[in-house]
DNA sequence: GCGCCTCCGTACGCTTGCGTATGGTGCTCG
DNA sequence: CGAGCACCATACGCAAGCGTACGGAGGCGC
């Protein structure tokens, strides 16, 4: 039992996970105290309200969510063409093990959500679009393509996670599928 | 006042349009009540418990969701082509009246949902399939490609309504996306 | 070793939704 | 015209969350 006092950060690190696996409803005051093995007076003590909370884990997953993972293409590659392929591999892992992000969709009216959504989306379709202009296309190409790529990963994300039938089950198949992407967006 | 008296079948006009624009969550017992100038009193007259109205809504959903647009598409045109152009337009336009159709992807675990949703989504695909193979390619590509333009699709719907401001705001803009995705898809 | 400040547990009130029980309406049919 | 049935309103109990009040424990400085 290392350390029975809990800090503000360790209900961030538990809301974090939570809204990575069942997306922003799973950021609650109650069921996290459970899981923490502590009760509300505790949260009341580091926080002013689940708002805050809420926003705190955002900030946070706007870091995961971006930075992490394009610092994690770009140290392992320089090609264009290449981290684009390194790029589609980390995130569809990432949004398989992650399905609250997708959620995090559902809930874009909430002020602080939507917000947060729509840094994270331009710097992901920025990112891709910066890739594609390494590749050679003219960046008005580059961006209707980054936006098209992207669109179809997040489709492809929702779809392999609540309607996993109507894609491939073969990993030969959904190898297919990603070939077929890729070749369509390198153009 | 149009017969302050309520058949089963307001209740579920009401569930539906409820689904359609406020998702799954809009469907309530007492908000849609409410709505109705009604109370719980008539309701569980009328069924036996929120997921029965649920039932019946998605049941509805299903037909107006890939039957109408279906045959709206095939009325117009006999021409694969075209008609894949058609579909995108009435799709699209579908999809931005009734965003609570994407928040059913969030509640995918629930299994009425999720079994709707895969009729559907089954539905849709192989119509798009279809109109693949009757513009030439092989069954194998035309599912691949269909996938993907579904998947496209979604995330566009999703881009739409959570992140409009990463989407092109002129018309012309969105034109020039639509005639990529539709050159892409057609090969 | 005493007091204080930090941190947490408990108990409460509030809201919103689901579902039930039960008493009323008004229409309809005999 | 009155009995019965279809339909609805009201009131209740229950669950789960948020937020507050307040009291108790435990470590730290002095």
């Amino acid at each position: 039992m290392p350390d029975t006092r809990l800090s503000q950060d360790d209900w961030v690190d538990a809301a974090v996970q939570a809204l990575l696996h069942e997306g922003p409803g799973g950021v609650a005051v109650q069921p996290l105290a459970r899981r923490l093995k502590t009760t509300k007076g505790s949260f009341y003590w580091h926080f002013s309200s689940r708002e805050d909370l809420l926003r705190a884990a955002l900030d946070r997953w706007e870091t995961v969510a971006t930075d992490d993972v394009i610092a994690s293409v770009e140290e392992q590659s320089d090609d264009p063409g290449t981290k684009a392929t390194l790029l589609i591999a980390e995130v569809t892992a990432y949004s398989q093990e992650h399905p609250g992000e997708l959620l995090l969709l559902a809930d874009a009216a909430h002020p602080d959500i939507g917000a947060a959504i729509e840094r994270v989306t331009d710097r992901r379709i920025d990112y891709i679009a910066r890739l594609l202009r390494g590749a050679g296309l003219t960046p008005a190409a580059a961006q209707r393509r980054a936006t098209l790529a992207y669109a179809a990963y997040l489709g492809h994300a929702q779809l392999a996670h609540a309607v996993p039938s109507v894609l491939p089950q073969s990993t030969r198949g959904q190898h297919a599928l990603a070939a077929e992407l890729a070749e369509i967006v390198l153009g």
